[in-house]
DNA sequence: CTAGGATCCTGTCAGC
DNA sequence: TGCTGACAGGATCCTA
């Protein structure tokens, strides 16, 4: 579920709680979980958190670097006086740390500690340097984050894809950075365009709007505190608030549209689950 | 080059 | 209650 917003969430986060402190031991519960040799990462301080797209990037004081990816189950929760959680929304949130799906923690020289929880396993940890981080092979075929893109370098990209739903084609990281299944639901939604649609059934106002709706959703999104943050302050379970309240179609099946007052619809379109308003998506 | 499907892994939920 | 199959918000690898 991490997409961009969550993911920049965390960063927001970490930046706050984690900057400057010192490793000094990182536990791997689950081998394939981390990538790399820890014996780099123990002992350094947190100099630097990045993002590209879904990716976290965090550098050290030896110029090394942590990639973390979240892929559809992972989570990120700081523990030291304030509590700070974001990622995939589950009750692994409140549960006693390390918890039954922690894969990697870190233990601070301040006695506090981040965990890496991740049901499913498909997440990562990877540690490379400043070259590795560059062939990276997800990171350099990223595409361009959506607000970095202009109205016609998406129109263009649209261009290399005729045939393909215009939902694939938005979800495909190399095209486009961050977008997920809640987003490209969201954004085709915002563009008022059916996701399955060809990409070359689309005029240039629809293409505009549907780049417009992306960039817009997932800034509302990243203002809110991601899909799925919970709180700084105690670990009582509260509620991120970008779904309850601003998804348009996302988790929306069998209630009615706010635009138009139809029944929003689930589907299922490349290979996805799908959300969409029959009322008022083309 | 693009497009589609299987796959990694664990957990949950609907249906029988 | 227990079993089974479908499905889950991601990305990759393989085939066509």
């Amino acid at each position: 579920m991490p997409e961009l917003p969550e993911v920049e969430t965390i960063r927001r986060g970490l930046d706050k709680f984690i900057l400057h402190k010192r490793i000094k031991n990182v536990t791997i519960l689950c081998d394939k979980s981390f990538r790399g040799d820890k014996k780099l990462v123990v002992n350094q301080k947190i100099k630097k958190i990045d993002r590209r797209g879904k990716a976290l990037l965090i550098n050290l004081s030896n110029d090394m670097w942590m990639m973390v990816h979240l892929r559809m189950t992972g989570q990120m929760i700081f523990e030291g006086g304030e509590k700070f959680a974001a990622g995939h929304p589950d009750g692994g949130f409140t549960e006693q740390m390390p918890g039954r799906h922690t894969r990697v923690y870190f233990d601070f020289d301040d006695g506090t500690h981040l965990y890496f929880n991740d049901q499913r396993k498909f997440g990562f940890i990877a540690v490379m340097d400043e070259l590795g981080l560059k062939e990276d092979k997800f990171l350099s075929k990223l595409g361009p984050e959506p607000w970095n893109m202009s109205e016609d370098d998406f129109w263009n990209m649209l261009q290399r894809h005729k045939a393909a739903p215009i939902k694939a084609v938005i979800l495909d990281q190399s095209n486009i950075a961050g977008v997920g299944n809640i987003y490209a639901d969201e954004g085709c939604f915002y563009a008022r365009i059916l996701p399955w649609r060809r990409c070359d059934s689309l005029d240039k106002e629809e293409a505009d709007l549907l780049l417009e709706g992306l960039c817009k959703v997932m800034q509302a999104s990243i203002d809110s505190g991601g899909s799925t943050m919970k709180d700084y302050v105690r670990a009582d379970g509260t509620k991120g608030s970008y779904l309850e309240k601003f998804a348009q179609v996302f988790r929306r099946e069998g209630l009615e549209c706010r635009r138009c007052g139809a029944m929003i619809e689930k589907t299922r379109a490349a290979g996805r689950g799908t959300h969409y308003c029959k009322g008022c998506q083309k």
